[in-house]
DNA sequence: GTCCCTGCAAATCCTTTGCACTCCT
DNA sequence: AGGAGTGCAAAGGATTTGCAGGGAC
């Protein structure tokens, strides 16, 4: 296990992420933090965001816009992305799990992880037109 | 409708995915047409796989590995990808409809497209261990 | 006092693009 | 001839990384 120390920057990353349902960008989180934080530099966030991920804090979402989003709540679920207002949105559905099930049966590798994402026009976007 | 004129690199990058099933980067494939092509640029193969999907011939994936794979087949269907040989494999079931259908419930936009992705290790690597 | 973590900037990786030229139709 | 398509190389955007200094423990 890597040792790990605390550091303010990661608690305010983990801050400015906790309870959120919109899915930012390392970028969208650092143009944020760094209004009340000037000092904080991207690469950090970065480096953060990843290493919260890899505890398992957070979740890593890539949803085939090329930029990575990020997720507070490391529960698998599906996401749903927005090709008008590029916004990411959570997909809750009870039985999941069923889902990893289809098609696990299907192949005889060890399944690790099983990434859902629902690619249209988010149902904001679709009234607005 | 765009217009559109055949080319010798178009149908050469077609034929060289035409059939495959280890869904290659646009990296490989250039580095494959290059051995009988050489003249053959990178631009051009990024360029017409990028209509081909465009089409509807063929399709690309994106497993979240941060590189776009190409599949010669167009149909929607599920993906694995294997961490440790960074292959992706085809996943058939026979209902991939219903899944889209699991989820379409839950959200009032509209579904254009849905990509399951399984993320672990394949069979291959599995036995290899 | 360690040595993990940060800020900064440069580097990296994949992909896209501008431009002059080529070659379908 | 006209303009879509190409080769080449440079630009682009997202992310990673090297390094010297700073801070947690």
């Amino acid at each position: 296990m890597l040792q790990r120390r605390n550091s303010k920057q990661r608690s305010v990353i983990r801050d400015y992420l906790w309870g959120r349902i919109d899915h930012p960008t390392a970028e969208k989180l650092y143009n944020e933090i760094r209004v009340e934080h000037p000092k904080m530099s991207l690469g950090t966030v970065y480096r953060n965001l990843m290493l919260l991920t890899d505890l398992g804090e957070i979740q890593a979402i890539d949803v085939g816009d090329g930029i990575t989003h990020f997720d507070p709540n490391p529960a698998p679920h599906a996401h749903f992305y927005c090709t008008k207002c590029h916004q990411v949105h959570d997909i809750h559905i009870a039985d999941y799990d069923r889902v990893k099930e289809m098609f696990a049966s299907h192949d005889e590798g060890i399944i690790e992880r099983c990434n859902v994402n629902m690619i249209g026009i988010c149902k904001d976007c679709k009234s607005k037109n």
